[in-house]
RNA sequence: CGGGAUGUAGCGCAGUCCGGUUAGCGCGCCACGUUCGGGACGUGGAGGCCGAAGGUUCGAAUCCUUUCAUCCCGACCA
């Protein structure tokens, strides 16, 4: 895989924004700059560069093959949503109508002055809402796929793009329109529904922790964060290095409220009608935003191995053509044997750049590994090996090259969790107080276990006083008598607290 | 939608307060040469209605009015 010119445009890359000094100026350099993505000429839409899309192909693959495995298949439902079909749920239209973008006409006619207008008499009689989610028109097409228990369960999921007129935006983190999955599967009875969110907040989990390399905690939504139509909502948070949250992906419970809005019934196994039970769930190209906030450093992105676009990179070094001959010849050998072993290699003979600019550029877009060759290593019959996590480098013989560098790919891929995962330990902190609470969120930030009431009116005031919100009610937090940091009321469980995005 | 800022070459900026030849600089781009083990250098070259529209003036990137766009901070959110 490789990406011609496009992939070298940008070459006044140099000077990345320090992390320390303006996070998210940082972070929206950083994304143009390794080439990920830039907003286009519409408002708030990102373009992603085939760069952060190879990424995000990876990321579909992984993904589908753990969907396929636990017995779902892929569908595609319609972009448009009839603008009644939203309003059946009632909590859902009050949660997505603020963002709706809404088709009103079918067609445009020459204004008479050269330009274009939309014709007047094209308006379509019932308005068409594009897609924030797609509950509604999925629950209205499974109406008619129902009918009796042995049509159950459906395990459905979509790969598409959905669009929600967000006031502010942030490349891959917050933009009007986005690519994502979402599952939409319909079951016979409550316990299935149930048991199927937590299976698949748990495969979301379970990739974003060996794929991303990001450790996450899994938990209940509070109900002031729930999704809008859901009974409840599993998440999995992340935490970034500047200390905020992340949700990463979201996994609802969403009871029988979407099969009574549309009237879908099936006759069950006594032969009495009952409503279908239903789950949703899904992970958006978000996820490369939390890849790259988990892992970067000031010299660019840190990309776990398993979901590089390219996981090793070749350099020859070398003066005059038979030079480069001469080390590539020997490269493409050491290229064909790991690509063989199954590793996304690129040699970058090109000879329009030095080889410094060329070490810095792919650090600049996170390759895992480098490889560097001159006539000093194909006379001593080494090659030098540079990894991206640790920016440390080794000359190392070529002989069992293959073996030394897929071992050294999981080692990266390992070695990037842990440090992830230490970095969140440290930003964990357990509160007791009111006083604790807000220092700690002010001086340090991260995640912030303390005991809260329940109440939903208790989380906002926290809100309002801090911006800090209830991230999850981690589903392994051991019972625990205390009392609430805000209304000093009993509580019985720690809850986990941070600053979002 | 509130508060703040910015629009000058592909990118980053200076010039604007205090109007005055042909609008500058760095990077990038093109050509040739020298280079090449951590972001090379020299020489030559191309590239601009100074965001847009009005106005003031002998004269506007610069002053005034309007407008559009973008970014940052809030509210909203995967």
């Amino acid at each position: 895989m490789w990406f011609g010119k496009a992939f070298f445009m940008a070459k006044e890359l140099k000077d990345l924004t320090k992390k320390e000094d303006n996070y998210s100026q940082w972070y929206n350099d950083l994304v143009v700059k390794a080439g990920l993505a830039e907003y286009s000429a519409v408002r708030g839409c990102m373009v992603i560069k085939p760069y952060g899309y190879a990424i995000w192909e990876k990321m579909q693959r992984a993904l589908d093959d753990m969907f396929k495995e636990t017995g779902h298949v892929n569908a595609y439902f319609p972009l448009l949503i009839p603008k009644s079909f939203f309003s059946r749920e009632a909590k859902h239209v009050e949660g997505f109508a603020k963002e709706c973008a809404v088709v009103t006409h079918y067609r445009l006619k020459n204004d008479g002055q050269g330009g274009i207008e939309v014709d007047p008499d094209a308006r379509l009689e019932e308005e068409l809402v594009i897609r924030p989610t797609s509950e509604t028109i999925i629950w209205n097409t499974y109406k008619g796929w129902i009918q009796s228990y042995r049509d159950l369960p459906i395990l459905v999921n979509q790969w598409a793009n959905v669009m929600r007129w967000e006031m502010r935006t942030r490349l891959f983190l917050r933009t009007a329109e986005f690519l994502w999955q979402e599952g939409h599967t319909a079951h016979e009875t409550r316990e299935e529904a149930i048991e199927e969110t937590y299976r698949m907040v748990n495969v979301y989990r379970k990739f974003a922790e060996e794929w991303l390399a990001v450790p996450v905690i899994v938990g209940h939504k509070s109900e002031n964060e729930r999704f809008a139509g859901a009974e409840d909502t599993l998440a999995i948070e992340a935490l970034m290095q500047d200390g905020k949250a992340l949700q990463a992906g979201t996994s609802h419970f969403l009871g029988q409220n979407f099969a009574q809005a549309f009237d879908v019934q099936f006759a069950g196994r006594d032969g009495k009608l009952d409503y279908v039970w239903a789950t949703s769930w899904g992970v958006s190209t978000r996820l490369i935003g939390a890849l790259i906030m988990a892992h970067s450093d000031d010299n660019g992105l840190v990309l776990p191995p398993k979901l590089a676009p390219q996981q090793v990179v070749m350099i020859p070094i070398y003066k005059g053509e038979e030079e480069l001959a001469q080390v590539t010849a020997r490269l493409e050998a050491l290229a064909a044997e790991l690509r063989g072993r199954g590793v996304n290699v690129k040699i970058d003979a090109r000879d329009n750049v030095r080889s410094g600019f060329k070490f810095a550029e792919y650090e600049l877009r996170g390759v895992p590994v480098r490889l560097a060759m001159g006539p000093r290593d194909l006379a001593a019959g080494t090659v030098e090996l540079a990894r991206r996590d640790t920016l440390s480098k080794e000359t190392v013989p070529q002989e069992g090259l293959a073996d030394r560098v897929v071992a050294l790919l999981d080692e990266i891929q390992a070695n990037i969790y842990a440090k992830a995962l230490s970095f969140r330990d440290e930003m964990t902190t357990r509160v007791d107080s009111w006083d604790e609470f807000v220092r700690v969120l002010d001086e340090k930030g991260g995640f912030l276990l303390a005991h809260w009431d329940g109440t939903p009116e208790t989380e906002e005031a926290i809100k309002d006083a801090t911006k800090a919100t209830i991230r999850c009610i981690p589903l392994d937090s051991p019972e625990e008598d205390g009392v609430c940091v805000y209304s000093g009321k009993p509580s019985k469980r720690r809850v986990v607290f941070a600053r979002a995005y």
